[in-house]
DNA sequence: ACCACATCGTAGCAACGCTAGACATCCTGC
DNA sequence: GCAGGATGTCTAGCGTTGCTACGATGTGGT
């Protein structure tokens, strides 16, 4: 019983993951307009309402992909900060780090900054890896400032920005480095 | 002959505003996605085959939307502008105008800037009040500067940002005017 | 007056998210 | 070892979506 039932368990979890996975690949071939429940279940082989019994509905399971997506640009942005020797060129590094993510997966980006959620994010009940990308930024500012969490908002909302209007084609998609330069010289430099 | 065409030409753009406003009103009241083809229909008091007759979809009738607010965006920034007695505020006061659109009119400034859109931006078939909207933002910088393209598409950008993070929540929606003021001071003060 | 044409509504299609109930499969207790 | 109960999965279907083919209606020109 308890062997089985841990299996199943096992099972369950490498299932719930699949989904998550399927869900994102297919949403970054063919954009989250393509997800459909019937195409998802048929990528896993199973049916549709084996979703139903993992996840709340389509919704929950881009939430799901979100959530990913929060733990692995926090992780990302935080081994780029570290492994800057310089703490003034910091800011810089992570931003082209937060800029190369939303490039490189624009579909997840989408679902993290775009699209309509309820995660919450400046509440008790925010997940930590979503406050673990914003820290972050935080860091990058000096610790006595005491303005440093809204520079911190200012410079990631500016990043976003520049992200989200190149991904759709407002701005041109060329010269984001140079867009990168302006923001990071402009509101870490000295007031 | 021409006395009846010309009336019914008349009847057939007044409808065509028609569904314009009245799909922009309702995604204003309750949100994009309740703007199906069958309540809009029934508002516009025709059947859902007319709205075809003028549009060639759902998603071109929210391009209508997005047009109608780029030429308000436009008129209304400039407005400001050119009230704007002294030149080192204008910039603040377009970009105040800027996130009070935006936050006015939430379902609006989605169409024009957050939804999945092919209006060309940055091409030579650019809408007129489209560049007429980003110009006023070149504006407000010094003609002599040839950064002053770069400096407005940032602070655009960065506007864009704090709007649509603040309008998902996903940054708190107060303080929206301390960090206008932070973008404005660091962007457009002196290097 | 009559025909031709344009205009509009009814009805229907495929696909969507989601769910109820039948079916099969496996674990448990005797 | 074997019936009984519980767990898990699939088939089928509901209501709604964007969109369209086709028939009815009514107007305009000759």
């Amino acid at each position: 019983m308890s062997a089985i039932s841990e299996r199943r368990e096992r099972e369950r979890a490498q299932r719930h993951q699949l989904i998550i996975t399927a869900a994102r690949e297919l949403a970054e071939a063919e954009g989250w307009e393509a997800v459909t429940t019937r195409r998802l279940a048929e990528r896993v082989e199973y049916s549709q309402p084996v979703l139903y019994s993992h996840f709340d509905g389509k919704d929950a399971i881009m939430r799901a992909v979100a959530l990913e997506g929060f733990a692995e640009l926090a992780d990302r942005l935080r081994r780029v900060r570290l492994a800057s020797t310089e703490p003034s060129r910091a800011l810089h590094a992570v931003g082209r780090a937060y800029l190369d993510f939303a490039a490189e997966q624009p579909a997840l980006y989408q679902a993290m900054f775009e699209l309509p959620t309820d995660v919450k994010f400046a509440h008790a009940e925010t997940p930590a890896s979503l406050r673990a990308g914003f820290d972050e930024f935080v860091s990058c500012f000096d610790p006595d400032d005491p303005r440093r969490e809204l520079l911190a908002e200012v410079t990631w909302s500016a990043l976003h920005g520049i992200a989200a209007l190149a991904k759709s084609g407002r701005i041109p998609p060329g010269g984001q480095a140079e867009r990168l330069d302006l923001i990071v010289t402009r509101i870490a430099g000295t007031p």
